[in-house]
DNA sequence: TTAATGCGGTGCATTTTTTGCATCGCAGAA
DNA sequence: TTCTGCGATGCAAAAAATGCACCGCATTAA
């Protein structure tokens, strides 16, 4: 949308925090951008930009102005989107933010079933931990997030909301895989694979871990379920997993055996479906979203909030 | 704002139903406006306007395209404002729908009481009945409506509402002056001065009217109560009025007694303040109206829901 | 039926705006 | 100190928007 270049140069001097990289970027002159900046501050009767000696950043009219340029231009492609709808083709862009318990096992099989219905719609996945997400919905960077197991700021709708029992992965072969459930303690004598701090699972393993001062032998801590998953194959360690992560056929998890952690050690966690409150989601995104929370009601339905 | 002028071309066109009538009145040529126009249906791939012999009409597509067109024209006002407030002058400009029973005297006191405050900041006021109010709150034309009685569409945020009892006002010297009530069989003898049919009091008067088969002389139907109000001085008629509108001082109001009606005969009606849901309004028009609510339910505290 | 009117669209010359180049002044880094 | 990288500016070239004259078309009036 030609109207819209200024606005979205804006955006990407904002994001660079500098004119000459910005300009770089966006394959013109540094004085054609910095024209445009001038013109804008000029028209609006105020500065955005704070000059300072390695480049500028932005003030508080600049950081209000930036908010809305971008919320303008998720909208416009929500408007464009609907209308190319009209035209009876289904087009459409999703991005989606997600963990790394759901990002490798469940959302592709999501997207596969998606795009047959709809093989115009393409899709943007980021792999990030719940802070990265929030931010990325509040920047219109994305336009819905899978979040497992965090407090949400309250400028994030939640959409749909399962819990998600911890369980103990294993290769079929350990000695532990016939229990029906495991404590804490049971792991005491095995080698464990533990997710990063940053990751919503971590907390929740704290809890018991702290609780009962269980010092678990931890080997390797990671933030990919996948490398600690395939690692189980090789040495008869212990990792964590959600069924969520689980259900895949085909896939590493089908070689592993799950097991869930007694409540008594570790809570249960909650997987959400989340968007930036308020904003109209464009028609793609907006159905791929029913499609997960749907899924996920119906997978899970023990929750009944 | 410059990068705004082509959309606001757009909604100048679908406005006027035709592109020379528009560019008329934009002051420019039919071609330089028809040119963009066709550019940016060439941009979105998809055509906005349909071209019939006498003109252009929004299609479906336009439609859409200039719903968003309008929603970004008035958030671009709302952070312009919000940025000049952020230079310290309070700033702005608000824009009301009023029905007639609240512009004359309610409306007038309280912008004189906000402008005290803060002298930056300008209004409009149109007075509008209900449906037409909804119209203007839905097209961005207006940021609050001050609505008496009618059942709004869902579209609409209700964001006050106080009871308004029916009052029959007429001269001090009115043979039923000094009546602590009345009913519709008292007033049977007089000549009446009824509000037109699209104002809600008139529905309000209609039940009564109509249950209890009172044949009330009419002898002026009008559609301002400022008029109606003028002539009780002149003939020993009977009007209507809510309490709001006569609370004023000094008006023609402080001249007339007013005596509610009895309950049997006509419901009491509801005054909303109302705006378009899920819009931020400008800070200055979002200040005025939180004045406005707090004055409602300040002077009408016996409704507490 | 024909002539006249009013509509949107188009080719071309003109005006306005935007861009790129060369260059300045300035502040922190080496 | 010099040097580097930053944003700002004067000026000419390129690009875009505009206005004029005019086209084809459909409806209306005579």
């Amino acid at each position: 949308m030609r109207y819209l270049t200024t606005l979205k140069y804006i955006d990407v001097v904002a994001k660079e925090g500098s004119i000459r990289k910005a300009a770089d970027r966006l394959a013109i002159t540094s004085t054609a951008l910095n024209r445009r900046i001038l013109a804008i501050e000029d028209e609006i009767g105020h500065p955005l930009f704070e000059r300072t000696p390695s480049g500028v950043r932005l003030n508080t009219a600049g950081e209000l102005f930036v908010q809305h340029i971008r919320s303008q231009m998720s909208d416009v492609n929500r408007v464009l989107s609907q209308i190319s709808d009209l035209s009876g083709i289904r087009r459409g862009h999703v991005s989606i933010s997600s963990g790394a318990q759901t990002i490798s096992v469940f959302l592709p099989k999501e997207i596969a079933e998606y795009r047959k219905k709809h093989p115009g719609v393409t899709f943007e996945v980021l792999r990030q931990n719940s802070q990265a997400a929030v931010e990325s919905l509040i920047n219109h960077d994305t336009d819905t997030a899978i979040i497992f197991d965090s407090i949400l700021p309250s400028d994030i709708q939640i959409v749909a909301t399962v819990t998600q029992i911890v369980q103990i992965i294993m290769a079929p072969d350990h000695p532990l895989a016939n229990e029906k459930s495991l404590r804490l303690q049971d792991c005491l004598a095995w080698p464990i694979l533990m997710p990063r701090e940053n990751e919503g699972m971590r907390t929740l393993l704290n809890v018991g871990q702290v609780q009962k001062a269980t010092p678990l032998q931890t080997i390797i801590e990671a933030d990919s379920f996948d490398m600690m998953a395939n690692y189980l194959i090789h040495e008869n360690a212990l990792g964590f997993q959600i069924p969520i992560s689980m259900s895949g056929q085909g896939g590493i998890y089908s070689h592993l055996k799950g097991i869930p952690i007694d409540q008594r050690d570790c809570p249960s966690g909650l997987l959400h479906i989340a968007q930036l409150k308020g904003r109209v989601l464009p028609v793609a995104a907006a159905k791929f979203q029913d499609q997960l929370v749907q899924r996920l009601n119906n997978t899970f339905p023990e929750d009944t909030r």
